[in-house]
DNA sequence: ATTAGCACTCGCTGCTAGAGAGTGCTAACA
DNA sequence: TGTTAGCACTCTCTAGCAGCGAGTGCTAAT
C-alpha cells in the first residue's frame, strides 16, 4: 500500500514525466512549491514506490519513470476529473451547425481531436450490422450509366456509379429498383447479400427479362465492401511526440496504421464510457508501448461507435479523457437530433 | 562535352547509385564486366565529369554521387525507353472491369503505383473548371432531411445530406430543384457560386415563399469545398527508402504531405506527356531534394488530370517513367470508354 | 593514352576521460 | 523515530583521439 505522501510523489512524477518526457529526479521534485520534503526523503520514498512496482528506472542511476502499473494507478485514482469545458466548444460549434453530413463531421472531429492533443485520433463509424437500408434510388445518367444511391436509417448515404450493359432494358431496370425498394426496406445491411442471393434473385427472374446480366451488375453496385468505416486524424501529428525520435518506431507505427482491420479489431469493444488501455494491456502487439483511450458515442437508435486517441504511454490522460468525454457526448447529442429529424 | 566513355561511366554511376544509395567508387566501377578500364583511368574520367557538374562528392575522399545536373542528363539522354509492359497488366485489369467508379479506380491506381515503386503516388482529379454540372437530384429522406445529388459531365457524383428547416415548404423545395435543373444544366462547376448569387437568387425570389431560409440551405448544400480532388497512395511506403533515415526528414515530408494546396499547385501543370522535376527544379521548397515525375491522363472530353510519383532524387527513373506511361495511357483509355457511354 | 603505385583525406568505430545527473546509504539531527 | 545533509558510487553523454578502410589525386612508368 502506498502512503499519502507516496501518492503525492507518484502523482508529481507522472505529471512531470508526462510533460517533460524526461526521467524525474529527487531534487527536481523537492524543488516544487507544494513539496516540503528534502531530496533525500523523496529518494527514500521513491525507492519504496519503485519496490511496489509503480515506478521504474531507465538505468541504475537515473531518475524515475512511471511503470505501466504506475500509469494505471494514476489514471484510476490520481486524476481529478477536471472540467475544461472550453475545449469542447470548438467541436460543439461544428456539430450544432444545422445541416451536416455525418462523415464530414466525423472526419473533422478526428482532425480537431488530433490537433488539440498531438496524438492520432481514430473514429470508428457505427457498426453496420444494426444499420438498416432505408431507401434505394437509381438515377440514370444516360442510356448506359446510372448511379445507385443507398440511404440507411442512420442517415448514411452511399452512391455507386455503374454502367448498364446494352442488353439491359431500361424498363427492366426500373422494375428492379421497385422490387428492391419494396423488399429491402428496413433490411439490415449485413443481410443484403443473403437476400440478394435468394429472394431477390427469385423475384427478379419472374419480372425481368435477361435476368442474368442485370442481376450481376446491380448486385455488384449494391454490395459495397466496407462493413465499418474508419476515420483517422493526424497520423503525422504524433510525430511531434519526442518518443518518435527513432526511425524504426515511426516505420512500425505507420505500418500498423495501414492495417485497417487490426485497428478496427482494436476498437471493437462496445463498452459505454471511457476506456484506457496502457501499454501491454493492449491486445495488439504493435502498440504495446502506446496507450489507447477509447470512448463510445451513441447513434440515435442506440448503436455505438467508437472514438479513440492513440499516443505514447506518456499521455496527457487528464486532458485526453475530459476531451474525449466532451466530444463523445457532443456527438451523441448531435446524432440524436439528426436521428429524430430523420425518423 | 562528355566523351562516349564518360557517358558510359556516368550512366554506370547513376545506375549503381540508384540501386545502392551509396557513393560509387572508381574500383567498384572498374570491376563491372562491361568496363574494361582500370580504376585509375576511371578516376581521371570521373574528375573530368565532376568538373563539368554531372557528379559530386559527399566529402573530399568519397565516391561519386550524381548531381542534379547528372540526374537530369541521365533522364534526358541515358535512359533507354524500356518497355516492361507486364507491369501494366495489373492496372489494366483493374480498369477494364466493366463497371467502376472513377474515384475508386483512381484510389486503387494510386495504391498500386506506390506499392510497385515504394514511392508516394499522387493523382490529381480532373480540373473542375472545365467540368460542368449535368444533373441535380434531390431525394427527401424524411420531412426534415434530404440528399442533394450533383452529377457532372465527367461522371463524377457528389452527394450532400442536409436538414430542411421546418419553415421550408416541401413544394417550394421541389420548385427550387426544378429551377436549378433548368438553369444549371451544363454550367461549369466553378461558376456555380456566381450564378447562385445572381440569377438563381432572383428567380427563386419570384417562385418561392420564404425565400431566405431555403436559399441559404440549398446554397450551402450545393457549393461544396474541393475544387480538385487529390488521391495519395502509400504515404508510408516511402519510408522504405534509405534516405528516410533521418527523423527530421520524415517530419518535414509528412508535414508537407498534409498541405493539400501546396501539392495541388505542384501538379497543376497541364503539359501532355511525362515530366520530370529533379531536386531544386521543383518550385516548392519542401521537396527540393525529391524528384517528382508527373504524367497526364485525359478525360474523354479532353480535360487533363495529373498522375505523379514523388520519391528521392535517387529514383528508379527508368522503371517509374515507363510505369507512369502505361498507367496514364490505361487511365485515358478507360476514361474514354466511360465518357462515350456517358454521352 | 593507360595504368600502377603511393601519399593523403575523410568518415566510421572503438576507446578513454571527464562532467553531470542521479541514486543509495550512513550518520547526524530535531 | 522520521527527516535530512553528505558522500561515494553508478551510469549516461560528450569530446577527443587512434586506427582502419575506402576512396581520391597525382606522379611516374608502361
Amino acid at each position: 500500500m502506498l502512503t499519502e505522501r507516496q501518492l503525492l510523489i507518484l502523482q508529481v512524477i507522472v505529471d512531470d514525466f508526462i510533460e517533460s518526457a524526461h526521467p524525474v529526479g529527487s531534487r527536481a521534485i523537492s524543488k516544487k512549491e507544494h513539496i516540503p520534503f528534502s531530496a533525500a526523503t523523496i529518494r527514500n520514498e521513491m525507492a519504496d514506490i519503485e519496490e511496489q512496482g509503480y515506478l521504474e528506472k531507465t538505468h541504475s542511476s537515473s531518475g524515475r519513470v512511471p511503470s505501466e502499473k504506475g500509469y494505471r494507478y494514476y489514471v484510476d485514482h490520481l486524476i481529478s476529473p477536471a472540467g475544461q469545458t472550453h475545449k469542447g466548444n470548438v467541436i460543439s460549434h461544428m456539430l450544432k451547425d444545422g445541416f451536416f453530413e455525418f462523415e464530414q463531421i466525423v472526419q473533422m472531429s478526428a482532425e480537431v481531436l488530433s490537433e488539440l492533443t498531438n496524438y492520432t485520433s481514430i473514429i470508428l463509424g457505427p457498426e453496420l450490422f444494426e444499420t438498416k437500408l432505408k431507401q434505394v434510388q437509381l438515377i440514370t445518367l444516360s442510356a448506359h450509366t446510372a448511379v445507385a444511391i443507398l440511404v440507411t436509417n442512420t442517415g448514411h448515404v452511399e452512391h455507386r456509379s455503374f454502367s448498364i450493359p446494352a442488353e439491359v432494358n431500361p424498363s427492366d431496370l426500373e422494375r428492379m429498383v421497385n422490387i428492391l425498394n419494396t423488399r429491402l426496406h428496413d433490411v439490415p445491411i449485413l443481410k443484403l447479400q443473403e437476400i440478394f442471393n435468394t429472394e431477390i434473385a427469385a423475384m427478379m427472374k419472374m419480372y425481368v427479362e435477361d435476368f442474368d446480366r442485370s442481376y450481376d451488375y446491380l448486385k455488384a453496385a449494391f454490395l459495397s465492401d466496407h462493413p465499418v468505416k474508419l476515420y483517422i486524424g493526424g497520423k503525422s501529428n504524433i510525430l511531434r511526440q519526442p518518443e518518435f525520435n527513432d526511425v524504426d518506431k515511426i516505420r512500425s507505427f505507420f505500418t500498423m496504421m495501414d492495417k485497417e482491420e487490426e485497428i478496427i479489431s482494436l476498437l471493437k469493444h462496445t463498452d459505454h464510457g471511457i476506456n484506457v488501455s496502457i501499454g501491454k494491456e493492449n491486445e495488439v502487439d504493435a502498440i504495446k508501448d502506446f496507450s489507447l483511450i477509447t470512448s463510445s458515442y451513441q447513434l440515435g437508435d442506440g448503436q455505438l461507435g467508437t472514438i479513440a486517441l492513440l499516443g505514447p504511454m506518456r499521455m496527457e490522460y487528464k486532458k485526453v479523457i475530459s476531451l474525449l468525454n466532451i466530444v463523445s457526448n457532443e456527438m451523441t447529442d448531435a446524432l440524436y437530433m439528426w436521428y429524430k429529424n430523420n425518423e
